[in-house]
DNA sequence: CACCGGACTTTGACTAATCAAAGTTATTAT
DNA sequence: ATAATAACTTTGATTAGTCAAAGTCCGGTG
């Protein structure tokens, strides 16, 4: 069985993959700052996992997960993201802070408990951010949307889930009524002012004012 | 923050002082075995938490909570009972499983979440195998129940707890209809045959007989 | 083309938790 | 009272995970 730290590198080396659309070898610097250790013990511990045959590890340039390893990130990220839906539908939590509960829970949590928690909650494909959920069997399905700082202006649009996790980040959208599911338009774009102006569709007050950064964690999917 | 090991420490000493009603000092080979350690290991481990003032040892003789390591191994019992209660309430696990699938997540689930699965629960006094869940402020009411093995012939009473947590244990019991609530009484008890027989009150096959070892485990109270 | 600087790896050291095996102490039996 | 024995402690070693700091490699820039 897999300690909780090797599961931990699992699922950050698969979650960089993900953030570099298409070059998949992640740089060792990126996996350590996202790990929060030195350098130094990043390369011990990936040389580990390359032994154990759970990612592919190509010295001063980076690492990438084999099939293996893959398949235990996503079991992982399932376990993860099945937990924050559960602490908000079952517990009532708020959204903002399930992310860093569900961190710890993700290692303590049995096949069993996870499929009655699955059964609960009716197999949902999303959890409360609008992730997607892994199936037991290791499959996602690939999602392709576009963020608020990419759409075309006017389109009518649906939040469809949010790149962050970052509490303070999701009460401000909270607050802001910039949750999954809610229908806006974005009105205009100025690059040179970093801002981007939206429409709520059914919400007031209607128009809300973003920077481009806050902008692009927001995706969305055509209505 | 303790570690998972400290709180699994202090927990088993609790419970071993308990065992051993009125003897409060807990000999490190009990515990070792207890804890599925070598007695070394126990001894290296125990002087660590008489240095952090959690535990008083007395080389040779054995080890017993101070005030603060009870506190800590309530709160750990708490955690680890109410999430028992939840797991049979809130997801329909069999009360023979949950103690396994508590052990490991009686260190992962946070005081916040502790706090919903409780409210949740309506603050339950007792987990499924009746055993006393300590309030948060990590109090708990002390029981004083008789076994099936003492209590007097004729007498009706009814289950209140069990005293072991073995699946298989707990499966015969469930099977057997010997569950916490079931109101019985205790027709004979023959100490050369090892053998003690119920009558379940409300239940058919009204006639059960059991091992003294066995009876001693249930505990009951009177009607 | 040499060398500078940043990214990466190596090395040596540390902590927590563990075991095996040797050493010590206390209790019991003769 | 002494010897045998069981219970306990000590010692030396190991594994997982980590850091600090020294060493190495490589892609530009002059």
């Amino acid at each position: 069985m897999p300690s909780s730290t090797v599961e931990n590198y699992l699922k950050q080396i698969y979650l960089e993959q993900q953030a570099q659309q298409g070059h998949d070898l992640v740089a060792m610097g990126r996996l350590a700052a996202a790990m929060t250790v030195t350098p130094g013990t990043a390369t011990t511990m990936i040389k580990a996992l390359a032994e154990a045959n759970l990612v592919a590890y190509e010295p001063r340039s980076g690492v990438r997960l084999t099939r293996a390893g893959e398949q235990l990130a996503l079991h992982v990220l399932r376990r993860h993201r099945l937990l924050e839906l559960f602490l908000v539908k079952a517990l009532g939590l708020d959204w903002s802070e399930v992310h860093d509960e569900a961190e710890h829970l993700e290692h303590a949590v049995s096949d069993k408990v996870l499929q009655r928690i699955d059964d609960y909650l009716g197999h949902p494909a999303v959890d409360p951010h609008g992730d997607p959920i892994p199936t037991s069997k290791g499959k996602l399905v690939p999602q392709n949307h576009q963020s608020l700082a990419e759409v075309d202006l006017h389109r009518p649009v649906r939040i469809a889930r949010i790149a962050d996790q970052e509490p303070a980040f999701l009460q401000f959208l909270h607050k802001s009524g910039l949750t999954p599911g809610v229908a806006l338009t974005v009105q205009a774009r100025d690059p040179q002012a970093d801002n981007v102006q939206l429409k709520l569709t059914h919400k007031s007050p209607a128009l809300l004012s973003l920077g481009t950064a806050a902008a692009a964690k927001i995706l969305v999917e055509s209505t």
